[in-house]
RNA sequence: GUCCUGGUAGCUCAGCUGGAUAGAGCAAUGCCCUUCUAAGGCAUCGGUCGGGAGUUCGAAUCUCUCCCAGGACGCCA
């Protein structure tokens, strides 16, 4: 049952042929004491040469009485009171029946969909910038796999370039062994920031580094396996952290570095697509609209796009995706398109399924935050820190605190990176983060929790609305429970998890306006049953949006 | 300098395929635990939708222009 097509379909009616079916529009009202749906007539006016108000009463008239319990005409909008008890019924049946596969579609069926994301760079800090990319991956991941899609995601390691030839001539330079092995990723990243500062006053340090990177890319043994040495202790660390998030199924762990034997057939079809200019001792491909792009530099070492085209083809090849998306920040933008445009240049159509999910930075006093000047916040501390917040809210019945402050601590960051619109910068605060009250994670973790506890040891039986009341609070929870499986289409097409984190908070906001207001547990039986369906329901749709978003809802809190 | 983003309440943000009095949360103030979890509910306070012009019956939403902030602009990723 879908309410808005059937008021397209009665205003159809109500018309006679003289509006076509794609000029109605219909629109949900500002304020649900107005209406479920509204239809605005002012575009009819000039076709009908009636003034919108004529037009609107009209049309209300003439609605077919029998879907509606009221059909207001308000200046110049029709505003429509579905039958309450028809939509109550249907709704919930519909997701007692479905529990959590309520709200899925077969938009993707036998599409594959390749989700490159999180990615952190090896021997640098997994910083509070990466939990956007990683956070916003998985979670778009599970809304494609809600829409029917079938997903490969990638973890496309930082583990190659120049950035690898500064680390290890920092580390041949200054780097301690003993150091390095007891703290790995803290001792590096120093090195990286020393590097940095050296290069300040010293310039030619970027050409040692370079010739480093082209020794590493020759396969020298000495900067190999130094390479390897600082790419396993780096997976390790990272592995503390997926763990902490709960974010670890990658299908694939392919980082640059696996590109390597994998550029020179590339490089090879630009070549003898005449695409290949030498410029300055460098290898570019010129581009319209664009600046060219660098595929290879003077010295003969590769470059970041030359790995992500080797990358972009293997990804066609091997998985033949339907659609290839990179979770990557704003600041890449530039990149993307590039190597988009260099994969159309070379005549393949497929650079159109390819699409840059950017995201705003993490930025730390209006500011970039910078990993060079090692000035980035480690996340793993933040989510310690969050779990520290999160023990201070615990009751005293609870038994296992240390796994439900887990839960909630690192829901709340999670749910803090996405409920704002992807592509927005973020000021990072760690305060902010902590909060627990309102539009949050446990906020809405609490509600279930809540819901559970009502729940707990009661039988539901089959609805029955004989002597039952659907108040406000109840309609507005039913009408937002109807919205669902639209949000989680809406959710994939935008590739945008906000909408389910808001969504997630209005319903759990009807839910308590609900609870705080009315008594589930009444006198009148078929009420009691009705309210408890009502619980039921909700609870369901919010693990679900909750688990899209890859945050834990714990059944006490 | 060029090209992208963004500018909505003190703060963080929704709303942006034009529509009915611009909405939440936080903060502030006042209520509500002898009633199902107070990480909650209810109420009050709070807005030149960055400035200006244009299109339109109607603009936070579309166009232009200016201002402000951030980012990206060949040998980093």
């Amino acid at each position: 049952m879908d309410i808005k097509k059937i008021l397209r379909n009665d205003v159809f009616e109500a018309f006679n042929q003289e509006i076509l079916m794609e000029q109605i529009s219909i629109e949900k009202p500002k304020n649900s004491e107005m209406g479920d749906l509204a239809v605005p007539c002012f575009v009819y006016s000039k076709i009908l040469r009636k003034s919108p108000n004529l037009i609107a009463d009209e049309l209300a008239n003439k609605l077919n009485k029998d879907n509606y319990e009221k059909v207001e005409s308000v200046s110049g909008y029709v505003n429509v009171f579905f039958k309450k008890e028809i939509i109550t019924n249907f709704v919930l049946e519909e997701i007692i029946d479905k529990q959590e596969k309520y709200g899925e579609n077969e938009t993707g069926k036998s599409k594959t969909i390749v989700i490159d994301y999180s990615s952190p760079n090896i021997a640098k800090p997994f910083g509070i910038g990466h939990l956007r990319s990683t956070s916003i991956g998985n979670a778009i991941k599970n809304i494609s796999l809600k829409n029917g899609y079938k997903v490969v995601s990638v973890n496309h390691l930082g583990d190659w370039g120049t950035q690898f030839g500064k680390m290890i001539y920092a580390y041949t330079k200054w780097g301690n062994e003993q150091l390095v092995k007891e703290n790995p990723i803290t001792e590096l990243s120093k090195l990286y920031v020393k590097f940095h500062e050296e290069s300040e006053k010293d310039p030619t340090l970027e050409d040692e580094a370079r010739a480093v990177f082209k020794r590493l890319e020759d396969k020298n043994e000495y900067e190999m396996s130094l390479w390897t040495w600082f790419r396993e202790v780096s997976l390790i660390e990272f592995q503390k952290t997926y763990d902490l998030l709960g974010i670890n199924e990658f299908d694939s762990y392919d980082g640059e570095a696996f590109y390597n034997d994998k550029m020179d057939v590339i490089v090879d079809e630009l070549k003898n697509k005449k695409l290949l200019v030498t410029d300055q001792g460098a290898e570019v491909v010129y581009l319209d609209d664009m600046p060219p792009a660098l595929i290879k530099r003077s010295d003969g070492a590769s470059l970041y796009i030359t790995r992500d085209l080797a990358t972009a083809f293997y990804r066609k090849k091997t998985y033949s995706f339907d659609e290839s998306l990179y979770v990557v920040g704003n600041e890449q933008t530039l990149h993307f398109n590039q190597l988009k445009a260099v994969i159309k240049k070379m005549g393949y159509d497929f650079a159109d399924n390819m699409h840059h999910i950017n995201f705003g930075l993490m930025l730390q006093n209006g500011k970039k935050m910078s990993t060079r000047q090692g000035k980035s916040v480690k996340l793993h501390d933040v989510l310690l820190e969050a779990i520290d917040m999160a023990k201070t809210y615990i009751r005293d019945d609870v038994t296992n605190i240390d796994e439900l402050s887990k839960q909630v601590g690192i829901g709340a960051v999670i749910f803090a990176d996405l409920k704002n619109y992807r592509t927005n910068d973020i000021e990072f605060s760690l305060e902010e983060v902590l909060k627990f009250e309102g539009e949050t994670g446990p906020y809405v973790q609490y509600t279930n929790a809540r819901i559970m506890s009502v729940l707990r040891e009661k039988d539901l039986e089959k609805i029955n609305l004989e002597d039952t009341k659907i108040s406000d609070y109840i309609w507005n929870i039913i009408m937002k429970l109807y919205e669902y499986p639209e949000i989680v289409e809406k959710a994939k097409q935008s590739y945008d998890p906000s909408l389910i984190a808001k969504y997630a908070i209005d319903l759990a906001q009807n839910f308590n306006s609900f609870y705080g207001n009315e008594k589930i547990i009444s006198e009148q039986k078929n009420q009691t049953n009705l309210n408890l369906l009502i619980c039921k329901s909700v609870s369901i749709v919010l693990k679900e949006s909750l688990r899209l978003l890859g945050v834990k809802a714990p059944e006490k809190m």
